[in-house]
DNA sequence: CGTCTAGTTGAGCCCTGTCAATAGTAGTGG
DNA sequence: CCACTACTATTGACAGGGCTCAACTAGACG
């Protein structure tokens, strides 16, 4: 299912030169390893980047949602898998040339630039939370995050199941669970389901997430 | 005491047009949350890229030697600080004009695309090993990207001290201590002294490390 | 030799992981 | 509508890995 792209978002000026592709949950966009062919821009939806461990142990190293572009990292040796989180729709602009991106078009050029930017920094970021913030601070920090991507003032919805969250911030599910328990005990936040909570202090929750 | 560079090293391509800077031990090169003004060039010695909270945890994003660029995440808020681990000289290219790197001369343009590819990658690999490797595993991977650093075929030279060791892998100079009896108990390591030691089971290590 | 700092080692505790049971939630079919 | 299944999330009991606190050792330097 291959058709037009239509513009995706104010904040990208990228032009809609490349082809759309649809995926269902779980399904997987590009195979741990895979070289990416594609610069591609997510529509709507969400992706994970993840890689394992021989022993079954997984790490999710990124979240990326409508608007982000991601495939930057092309011909890397253990590039992380790109998986759809769920319903996902994204843009592939073909990359035959641009792994030196400098000679790209200059306006995907610097994009993709400033992208790696972002992605540097995000990666640092999640770093410092991995090495040195509590179960507690680190959930915390997810809410503010996922808060940043939602659109509604203190309403925020978990696209992706528990154990996707606890691979992306080193815990287990348990300790995730325990976590939004103790916040909302705390009042800082309170659980209308599963997958959709209200933020009720967000202030009180940057604090905790350092 | 500017003077003009020296060609670093082999693997960097850019021309010797900065001015040398040299650093103490401890010192300073660039404080938390200051822009950075050049894109900087090690010639040798070792940089440390740290943050810290409010309560005084302290993280280590990245080491960088001899051969290394970095300050190239110019304008970003809270960016991390850069400290001489040891005695250090580094290259100042003036950066007035890079912040989209585009339009920087050519192979500078290049070099920077290519260093930030690298980081992200880096900064990914090392957000994998703090979520969801354990202490040992971590120091055995330390270790292995220390000896990546080595010219030497198995001896690794620790520029700097435990605490340094500790804030980069989210764990405690006790615990690096620990790991370091336990891995030379295991007779994989041998410590010459405690910046010195020898890899004994490369391989081996490389497998603990995941 | 004394002092100072860096590193190691030990004892005890706590946070988080592990394992297991329970409770929701969605889907399917009678 | 309920029954049944399958899956996801929550909660509890317990154990263990790593942190805290403290003592000790090893160098470096005057």
């Amino acid at each position: 299912m291959i058709r037009r792209a239509a513009l995706p978002r104010a904040e990208t000026s990228l032009p809609a030169i490349g082809t759309v592709q649809h995926y269902a949950p779980q399904q997987t966009i590009l195979a741990e390893g895979e070289p990416a062919l594609h610069v591609m821009l997510i529509i709507h939806g969400m992706v994970r980047s993840c890689s394992s461990f021989a022993d079954g142990r997984r790490f999710i190293g990124a979240f990326y949602g409508a608007g982000d572009l991601f495939g930057l990292e092309r011909n890397q040796i253990g590039a992380a898998a790109k998986e759809a989180v769920c319903e996902t729709s994204i843009v592939l602009y073909p990359a035959a040339d641009w792994s030196d991106a400098v000679h790209a078009p200059d306006d995907l050029s610097r994009q993709i630039f400033r992208s790696m930017v972002t992605r540097c920094e995000q990666a640092r970021c999640h770093a410092r939370l991995l090495a040195r913030l509590h179960a507690v601070e680190r959930v915390a920090a997810f809410l503010i995050e996922c808060h940043l991507r939602s659109a509604m003032p203190s309403r925020v919805t978990l696209e992706m199941p528990r154990q996707d969250i606890a691979d992306y911030l080193g815990l287990t599910v348990e300790t995730v669970s325990r976590c939004l328990a103790q916040l909302k005990r705390q009042e800082l936040i309170s659980l209308r389901s599963a997958r959709e909570l209200d933020l009720l202090n967000i202030s009180a929750l940057r604090a905790i997430s350092g």
